[in-house]
RNA sequence: CGCGGAGUAGAGCAACUUGGUAGCUCGCAAGGCUCAUAACCUUGAGGUCACGGGUUCAAAUCCCGUCUCCGCAACCA
């Protein structure tokens, strides 16, 4: 069987998981998953880069250790790829344990081998931000974050010796066809490494959160030689010598285009230094650009992969991200343009066709057609392009296009449409005397949607087996390899007619509720009136426990001034019990009581959150029992 | 002169390598149909192809220059 190894970068877990995560690993589950339809052997891996100084220094702030940050931003992406039905095989975590004994032997074989160095890195520091930045990076001189004074400052540090490679990556990119692509990016590498390469720093010894260096405790690894071996490490080296040898190297490598350059030249050095192969491919994918004025209004957050699947599917975004951007080329998301694109192409062209043809089958046959087919001269261009359709869909997958792809099933969806048009199965008196002739037209509707069901899986799962559910194709002529079969849906088949599988949007309403704009702003004003019934008091924390079997909850005893008073609070995941005794906090004191896991409780506290990490409102300054106002 | 990409109908893009009446999708307008999610089908309106110059019988397409926008500039994850 043919082995398929396809890769998604590992993505940095400093902050929540964006559109643009969502667009490589989306990309990737879609190869993974026409791969194995074709009937590869398919290893499909992404995961998370956790250590570095900026992870550090993140967990710092929000009070917690780095692993603890981590933990919880990658259980954030891990289920960001559920809600987007990604079928990663292998997530890995530069914090696993195999991973980390995998990179602490790379380094020292390349130390041994002589392709690691003890040398100094000079940058300049930022000592308030504790942290480095070249000439370039910084702003007038200064600290490009803070924009106070830097100095400069050396450390020691190992190099890897990139220069040793510049002959060979140059031959690499210049003479293995496919390497790099799309081919813009590659005319752009070359004149990258033409221009000469320097060695490159592999350890750190400012900050500790890395996998430390074996033979040299003050040091940890840093970033490439930690981040890019994932691919190796992820399916076996070091450890399973036969998995390793099988899934490499990887068919291809996903990214966006920013790091293309440590993928193609980076990355084939350390494989060569290895003595491995380098990957088949490298691809590039553009920028899903996020503009227009209301989006920048609210910096972008408005985009919420979550909340656009939970309210219109996953399979629209997986449909939206690979059908309008090009693939390599950047390409604006919207709100808007998303949700016209799920009215246009979803709802009216393919979610219509299915209703209007299982709701004909409903209305003339009862639900079942008759079983016997009665061809004629209109069907064949149809049948035709059909069938021809694998193909094309094909071709284009294997070369990442997927807009294309998606454009010639939709010109198939289209040909269907007209197809009824001209046929006119509604029209009673036309086929009064020929039962057997309308019969096989809807039949040739519905096999026309069998084999779109098919090749629109890889994109949209969910989507392809509602409608195969729909028009009654059974499992097994939905395989990949009948897909460019026309006839194969049983002649008798029995539709099951359900709901519009992308209901009608209504643009305004959708972008209001997306956007909040001024309209829906004006209802959630409140009046002073409104606000004065909420009894915002400060009340100083006398106990704090954990609540038993419960992952978030605190129990509060609290004073308020006159008295104590019970409050359960779902901040345990932040806050220890040791925490909170001896605060004062700010609670909603006028909330009517309610029961939380069996315990009464009488009020609120206040807290705000960013969805990453949560504070708890004191007030040190005044006196238990204060009304706020 | 650091490197590279882009500027084409209201919007988003294609055509530029291999010069020859500017295409696609959405939107808009008119007509058809009425099975269907006010969906489907047909037709139409709308562009001096950023600007200036040059080569040519002919340039969005080749050459030179100008302007504007956007990335990259290596040790940033």
């Amino acid at each position: 069987m043919k082995k398929f190894y396809v890769t998604t970068p590992i993505y940095y877990p400093s902050a929540k998981a964006h559109l643009g995560h969502c667009y490589s690993t989306i990309a990737a589950d879609v190869l993974a998953r026409y791969k194995r339809m074709q009937g590869c052997d398919v290893k499909f891996v992404t995961g998370t880069d956790e250590h570095g100084m900026k992870i550090e220094t993140c967990a710092k702030k929000a009070n917690l250790s780095p692993i603890e940050y981590v933990n919880r931003i990658v259980a954030q992406f891990k289920e960001l790829w559920k809600v987007l039905n990604i079928s990663y095989d292998v997530f890995i975590r530069t914090t696993d344990d195999y991973h980390v004994k995998s990179v602490q032997k790379i380094f020292k074989d390349l130390y041994d081998k002589g392709y690691i160095y003890k040398g100094k890195y000079g940058g300049w520091y930022c000592s308030p931000c504790e942290a480095f930045f070249t000439d370039s990076q910084l702003v007038d001189k200064k600290c490009p974050d803070c924009g106070r004074e830097v100095v400069w400052s050396e450390e020691d540090s190992y190099f890897f010796k990139l220069s040793l490679f510049q002959d060979r990556i140059l031959d690499l990119l210049k003479n293995s066809e496919g390497f790099i692509e799309p081919v813009s990016r590659k005319n752009e590498m070359i004149k990258f490494v033409e221009s000469g390469l320097q060695d490159f720093c592999v350890s750190r010894s400012s900050f500790s959160w890395g996998i430390p260096v074996t033979f040299d405790d003050k040091h940890v690894v840093y970033v490439w030689l930690d981040a890019l071996t994932n691919y190796i490490n992820a399916i076996g080296y070091n450890r399973d010598d036969e998995e390793f040898k099988h899934f490499w190297p990887a068919d291809v490598h996903i990214m966006g285009k920013e790091i293309v350059r440590f993928h193609s030249v980076i990355w084939p050095a350390i494989l060569m230094a290895l003595d491995l192969p380098v990957p088949k491919k490298i691809f590039g994918h553009g920028w899903i650009i996020l503009g227009g004025d209301k989006m920048s209004k609210s910096k972008g957050n408005v985009v919420d992969p979550f909340v656009l699947c939970e309210k219109y599917g996953e399979d629209a975004l997986r449909y939206f991200l690979l059908k309008e951007i090009p693939f390599g080329s950047d390409g604006p998301f919207s709100n808007e343009a998303f949700i016209n694109k799920i009215n246009s192409d979803l709802a009216n062209d393919l979610g219509n066709l299915l209703s209007r043809s299982t709701a004909l089958v409903d209305k003339c046959f009862g639900g079942t057609l008759l079983g016997e087919l009665k061809p004629d001269s209109d069907d064949e261009h149809l049948a035709s392009l059909v069938r021809s359709l694998k193909n094309k869909v094909e071709i284009h997958l294997d070369n990442l296009e997927f807009s294309l792809a998606l454009n010639e099933i939709w010109n198939v969806v289209a040909e269907c449409n007209k197809y009824m048009n001209v046929c006119t199965p509604w029209d009673k008196k036309r086929y009064a005397e020929d039962q057997i002739r309308l019969s096989t037209i809807l039949y040739n509707v519905l096999e026309t949607l069998r084999v779109v069901s098919v090749l629109i899986y890889p994109f949209m799962p969910k989507t392809a087996s509602k409608i195969q559910s729909q028009i009654g194709a059974s499992r097994k002529v939905c395989g990949w390899h009948q897909s460019d079969k026309w006839g194969v849906l049983d002649k008798k088949v029995k539709v099951n007619r359900e709901n519009a599988i992308f209901p009608r949007l209504d643009v305004d309403k959708e972008l209001s509720y997306l956007e909040n704009d001024e309209s829906s702003e004006d209802e959630r004003l409140i009046s002073i009136e409104d606000f004065k019934k909420v009894e915002l008091r400060v009340v100083e924390v006398l106990k704090c426990e954990k609540i038993e079997k419960s992952n978030k909850l605190l129990k509060l005893s609290v004073f308020d001034g006159s008295k104590n008073r019970t409050i359960v609070s779902g901040i345990a995941k932040y806050y220890s019990p040791e925490d909170m005794v001896g605060k004062k906090i700010v609670i909603v004191a006028n909330l009517k009581p309610s029961k939380i896991f069996g315990i009464e409780s009488q009020g609120m506290l206040v807290a705000g959150s960013d969805g990453n990490s949560l504070e708890v409102m004191e007030a040190r300054n005044i006196g238990a029992g204060s009304i706020l106002s």
